[in-house]
DNA sequence: TTGTAGGCGTTATCAG
DNA sequence: CTGATAACGCCTACAA
C-alpha cells in the first residue's frame, strides 16, 4: 500500500489544532484542566492524524517506562511458561509491558541481561535465575531497580523475594517411605549435575533425612533428558528387580523412569513408586497420573508481580513471600 | 545497604574525566575517532562511576530500539513456549530484545495491545495472534512498523510470514483411514468454539476430503479442557463401542480421549485411535504414546526473528515462508 | 484554561 | 581527534 506516514508527533498535533504543545500534552495524559471544546477538537486532530505518543521520550521525560524487566533461564519449561502466564496477566492488569530477559542457563550471560536491565530502564525487575546470587541482585539494586526475586530468599531495602518451602515437605514424604509398615522401600534422588538451586536444596534436605533416620541414602546420576534418562532406567531396572521410591526434578523425567519401569515388568506403584518435584498439567494427564510437589507457578507470577507494583510505589509491607508446596498424591506413588 | 547511586549520565562522566560529552558518546558507542589515552580515559572513569547508558535516551535519539514486539494470545501453552524459546534464543543473538504483548484471546486487547506496539517503537514486531486480520497489520505497518505474521500467510511491503501446510497432510490422513482396507473407520473431528483459525481450517479441510470421498463426517463438540474433554467420552464410549478415529486439536485433548477410551475397555490404537494435531514432547512421553502432525516451533520461532532481522534492514527476499506439518505416527494410530 | 521555556540523556553534524 | 550545539519527542513548572 505504500501509505506510510512518518511518525506524527505531538508538535505537529499543536499546530494542527492550533494550540500549544502543553494543552495536547494535557489531553492524552487526561488531566483535568483542558476545556471540554479544546479537549475534543485536540482529540480530533489526534485521530484525524493517527497520532500515537512516543513511550520512549515520555520515559525520557518521566522517568518512568511502565516496563517492567523479567530474567528468566530460558522460555523453555511448562513452569516457567505457567510462571509468565501469571506474569503477564497481572501486569497487564497493572499498565506494565514485560520485557524478556533470557539466559541460557549461563553465568556470564545472565550477568549480561543484568547488565541490560539497568540500561533497559525498567521500572522494576523480576528475577527467577538460579545463576544469579545476592552480589549480583544487589548490583542492579544499587541502580534503583526495585527488585523481586523469585526461588531464593534475600531481602533488601529495593529487593523483595517470592521463595518455595519445599525441604519441609520432601523430608516429610522420604521420611513416611522409610519408615512405614508396609511397602517400606530405599528412596533414590535422581541427581543432576547444573540442575540449579531448587534441586541442590532438595537433595541436600533428601540427605538429611537419611541421616537424621540412619539409613543410606541413594542417589543415581542423570541429565535433563526423558530420552537419556529413559534409556538409563530401562537398562537399570533390568538388574535392579527389588522394589524403590524415585524422587525426580521433573514430570518428564519421573515419566522417563515410570515408562522404563513398566517396560521391565515391574509395577507402578506397587513395585516402583516416583514422585516429582515439579509438577505441570501434565502430571494430572499422563498414566499413571504422577504425585508431585505441587507449587502454583501462576500464582507465584501474581504475586511477584503484585508485589514489584508495590515495591514500585513504595508501600511493599511484606518482603518476603513463602509458597509452601503441596503433596499431591496421584497414582505413581503408594501414599 | 542505602548505598544507591543516583543514575550518572553521559554528562558526569565527561566532566569526571574532563572531556566532552561527544567524546564519551563515541568511546561507549566504539567509534574509532578517539586516541587510545582518551579512549582508556573515560572507560577508566566510565567504570569507577558505574555509568550504564540510558537506553531510552540512545533509541530516542537514533530512532532504533533494538526492541522487538511479540504479539501472542497467551503465555500458557506448550506450544507458545517452545516459539518463546525460539524467538528469545534467535533474538538474543542478534542483540534484540522481547517485549511481551499478551492479549488473552481476546479482539479488543488485541486492538489495544496493537496500539501499544506502537507507541512502544518497537523496531520490528512478530504477531502470533488469531484474533488479528490483515485490516489490523495493515494498521502496524502504516506506522512503518516490520512486521513477521506466523500462522496467516500475508505479506506486504513491511509484512512478511511464516504460516503452516496443515491441511494436504490432514486431508492424506484422513482420505487413507477412510479407505484403507484394514481398520476402515470413521472419523471424528473435536470441534471447539473459538478454537482459533488454524482449528477452523483443519475443520474445513476435514469436511473437504469427506465430501471429496462421498463419506460422512463426524465432529463432536469440546472445549479447550482436559477434564471435560475426559468425562464428555467416558460417557460417550459407555454407548459407542464401535471403532473410531478421533483427531483432536492438542495432545492433552487427544489424551482425554485416549484415557476415557481406556477406562472404558477400548484399546487404543485398535479400537480406538486418536490423532493430535498439534504435539509437544509430552506427545512422545505419554503411553501410548501420541500421533501428531508436528511443526517445530522452536524452528517457527527462530525463523520468524530471523525474517523480521532481515526485514528491518530491507533485505528479506522471501517474505512468506511455509513450514510443512510431517506426520509423526506413534502408538495411537494405526499407520 | 492555556502558552513558554527548560530539561530528560543521547546522538550527530559541524567547526576547529 | 575533539568540542559546541542542535535535534529526538515529550513533560512540567512557571507565567500569562
Amino acid at each position: 500500500m505504500g501509505n506510510f506516514k512518518d511518525r506524527v508527533t505531538i508538535y505537529e498535533v499543536a499546530k494542527a489544532s492550533g494550540v500549544s504543545l502543553a494543552t495536547v500534552s494535557r489531553v492524552i495524559n487526561k488531566q483535568s484542566n483542558v476545556t471540554q471544546a479544546t479537549r475534543d477538537k485536540v482529540n480530533a486532530t489526534i485521530a484525524r492524524l493517527g497520532y500515537k505518543p512516543s513511550a520512549l521520550a515520555q520515559a525520557l521525560a518521566t522517568n518512568r517506562t511502565t516496563n517492567i524487566g523479567v530474567i528468566i533461564p530460558s522460555a523453555n519449561y511448562v513452569y516457567i511458561a505457567n510462571l509468565l502466564y501469571g506474569l503477564t496477566e497481572v501486569a497487564r492488569a497493572n499498565g506494565f509491558l514485560i520485557s524478556l530477559f533470557v539466559t541460557s542457563h549461563n553465568k556470564e550471560e545472565a550477568n549480561r541481561m543484568l547488565e541490560k536491565v539497568i540500561t533497559t530502564h525498567v521500572d522494576g525487575a523480576i528475577i527467577f535465575d538460579d545463576e544469579l546470587d545476592e552480589h549480583d541482585i544487589a548490583k542492579v539494586s544499587s541502580y534503583n531497580v526495585p527488585t523481586i526475586v523469585i526461588n531464593n530468599n534475600i531481602t533488601d531495602e529495593k529487593v523483595g523475594c517470592v521463595y518455595f518451602g519445599y525441604e519441609h515437605l520432601l523430608k516429610k514424604i522420604v521420611a513416611a517411605v522409610l519408615t512405614r509398615e508396609k511397602n517400606k522401600k530405599e528412596v533414590t534422588f535422581l541427581h543432576m549435575e547444573n540442575g540449579g538451586r531448587l534441586l541442590s536444596r532438595m537433595e541436600k534436605a533428601f540427605y538429611e533425612v537419611h541421616e537424621l533416620l540412619n539409613k543410606k541414602a541413594y542417589s543415581i546420576m542423570t541429565d535433563d533428558s526423558y530420552t537419556r534418562t529413559y534409556d538409563y532406567f530401562k537398562r537399570y531396572f533390568k538388574t535392579h528387580r527389588n522394589p524403590g521410591y524415585f524422587i525426580a526434578y521433573r514430570d518428564s523425567l519421573a515419566k522417563a523412569v515410570i515408562n522404563a519401569a513398566k517396560d521391565n515388568d515391574l509395577k507402578v506403584p506397587e513395585d516402583i513408586e516416583v514422585l516429582s518435584i515439579i509438577g505441570t498439567k501434565y502430571a494430572h494427564i499422563m498414566s499413571p497420573t504422577i504425585s508431585s510437589m505441587h507449587i502454583d507457578m501462576i500464582e507465584v507470577g501474581k504475586t511477584a508481580v503484585n508485589m514489584l507494583s508495590a515495591l514500585i510505589k513504595h508501600n511493599l509491607t511484606e518482603k518476603a513471600h513463602k509458597f509452601e508446596s503441596v503433596y499431591e498424591k496421584r497414582e505413581s506413588t503408594l501414599d
